[in-house]
DNA sequence: TTGTAAGCGTTATCAT
DNA sequence: ATGATAACGCTTACAA
């Protein structure tokens, strides 16, 4: 029946249909170029016979595989999750696929992660940051294929970024406690390391405070990972160090959770005592007792654009200036005025370490 | 210099270490079937051309792409999200790739990204839960590529089904409850409609219940989405009849967050007047003033066991007898004996409707 | 151990 | 509008 051993090709539809291979090609690639009626046939035959084009003959010979890769660093944090589904789903409208990778915010797993779907052989490819491992952009020479640099925003080279710019979104975020009056800042930031957003966002802070004079103690500046916990613990170091500040800058939603419940646990109101502010937005952040002010960048956004910008340079229609993603600012009820006098020091017990983690729950395996 | 317009052939990397090109081939998939010193002078000309191997002619001629395809449901919920990247991961490390797509819970959306995957040329596939569209089963037989159904466990087709038993993980937090001494029971579950795994655990619910006799008041059963804001909506709704539930056990963590802040601002108590407990675990649920009982299911090792069950399947080793993930009770403060009098009513106002959203954030361009 | 050459299933170029 | 046929770049018998 079928020539093949396993599935059918398109020579047997070719021969049922009574037509050559070149006009079976033709009537799904260029119906317009076939006969309505042949036409009529061969999908017919086509779909009794359930066939449909091999991707690997068909990237072969065309040298498009319609596949994007995409490499994320991971997908339990911040906006990526919604930036991915959407990326996927503005591709699949394309009729493209998405080769989905992570590099755990590792330089060389990047790299790897890179190469492998360079071998893949996608059309396209989708990196968070701009900062990679330096043998990053001679291979993206060598195999030539559009880049996009998601998450970032670089004026300099606008038409390979989308992203929101993170500088210029904390900036404004400590503008506004600025402008609410607040003078002494806390930071509670994620580690920097390979995250040029982090450090970008950074840099909005410091850039905002000195503009307005304002210094900020170096113990109230303290770097970690991510994590409400985290952030609870981290809050706990800043306020060993009197007087505390009154507003709190956090690098991400998580931390500033933490830092949230954690000041809910010690008594100290928000914002009556402490202003708190964090990066992102996920729904927590708006429903705990004290809604949480952030910004919110939205990913669904950048991941659709992402999509069209690639598939809009590979199809050759230059019809995007890609740019900018707008982020905008949540003002809600943890950010207010300062307080008038300091907050009274609080007894905190002894120094405490990070590692000193423990779970509360009796876990019960259900065989 | 290269014979292809654009790119490195393996025709160049043979001219230039003076061999034919099928020794080129064999030096990278058979290495010892090469002597040492060709394979060195092979390998050293093809980093120095920065050539390997072009993935759709390899995939053409083994009838392999080296691609596994999943489709899940989201990005944004449960345990997805670490199951996809220690699936990718655990590809990767056997040098496949993923190609990922999302149904959004659609079945018509689902079949069409199985669809597509099949014709990308996928060896393997991932599917969520084991209810499909009618049409999957044939389509997955005349591609007859190994599939594995994640995230539930069937003992009927055990090496197809990679997950924990839904049911009995409900069934058992339930008969938790009731041991405590519970008999007013609530349930805040999320849609059953294309969920399979839902269905399951409501089915353990109910099971546990009428074991123990204990029956559910209609108006103690509320049906809504995913959401920390619709577990807040449903609480009151359950709450509008009187006498209130002691117990209630929720299709997800958000909806038991939800719930859990709402008890909070209505001054219930938990668990002293009412136990609250979830499925899911992500880090919230540890790190709220009252920590919730839980349901927790290694996303983790679905994913990785998904992978290497693919894997060992399609290189043939039959060293893998899969079979049910364990799941674990993880028995946190928000559930305990129940309290003896009634919960006086509370005076909810008005009954409310759910399309009432609104956001109290002020929200602010940045530009 | 190495080379020769026949596929793998499409698409694209030329004719007709 | 349709058909022959040569790529596409690699793998893999089969020979040597």
């Amino acid at each position: 029946m079928s020539s093949s051993k396993r599935g059918t090709i398109a020579k047997d539809v070719a021969r049922i249909a009574g037509v050559s291979t070149a006009t079976v090609s033709r009537a799904f690639n260029y119906p317009d170029h076939v006969s309505a009626e042949v036409r009529a046939r061969i999908e017919s035959v086509a779909k009794n016979l359930g066939w449909a084009p091999h991707g690997a003959a068909r990237a072969l010979a065309t040298r498009r595989s319609g596949a994007i890769g995409a490499v994320f660093p991971t997908l339990t944090l911040g906006d990526f999750p919604r930036a991915i589904q959407a990326l996927q789903h503005e591709l699949a409208r394309n009729k493209h696929t998405l080769l989905l990778a992570f590099s755990e915010y590792d330089l060389d797993q990047e790299l790897g992660q890179i190469r492998m779907l360079l071998e893949g052989g996608v059309d396209g490819l989708v990196l968070v940051g701009k900062s990679h491992h330096e043998d990053v952009p001679e291979l993206l020479a060598r195999y030539g294929i559009p880049t996009i640099h998601a998450f970032v925003f670089d004026p300099a080279a606008p038409n390979t970024c989308i992203g929101p710019d993170n500088h210029k979104a904390l900036y404004r975020l400590t503008r506004h406690l600025i402008d609410l009056g607040h003078t002494r800042f806390g930071i509670l930031g994620q580690s920097a390391r390979n995250n040029d957003r982090v450090r970008a966002r950074l840099q909005g802070v410091r850039d905002a405070l000195a503009e307005s004079s304002i210094a900020i103690h170096p113990k109230h500046f303290a770097e970690g990972q991510w994590g409400i916990a985290e952030g609870k613990f981290l809050l706990r170091r800043i306020l060993r160090h009197s007087p505390a500040p009154t507003a709190l800058v956090c690098g991400n939603g998580y931390l500033a959770i933490g830092a949230m419940l954690e000041c809910q646990r010690l008594g100290i109101r928000v914002p009556e005592d402490m202003s708190i502010v964090g990066y992102d937005d996920f729904e927590i952040m708006s429903e705990l007792p004290v809604p949480i002010t952030t910004v919110r960048v939205s990913g669904e956004d950048v991941g659709r654009r992402c999509a069209q910008t690639l598939i809009s340079r590979l199809t050759g229609t230059v019809d995007e200036p890609p740019h900018e993603c707008s982020a905008e600012l949540l003002l809600r009820a943890s950010s207010g005025p300062p307080r008038k006098g300091e907050i009274p020091a609080l007894d905190l017990g002894p120094e405490e370490h990070r590692d000193q983690e423990i779970d509360e729950a009796r876990p019960v395996r259900l065989t």
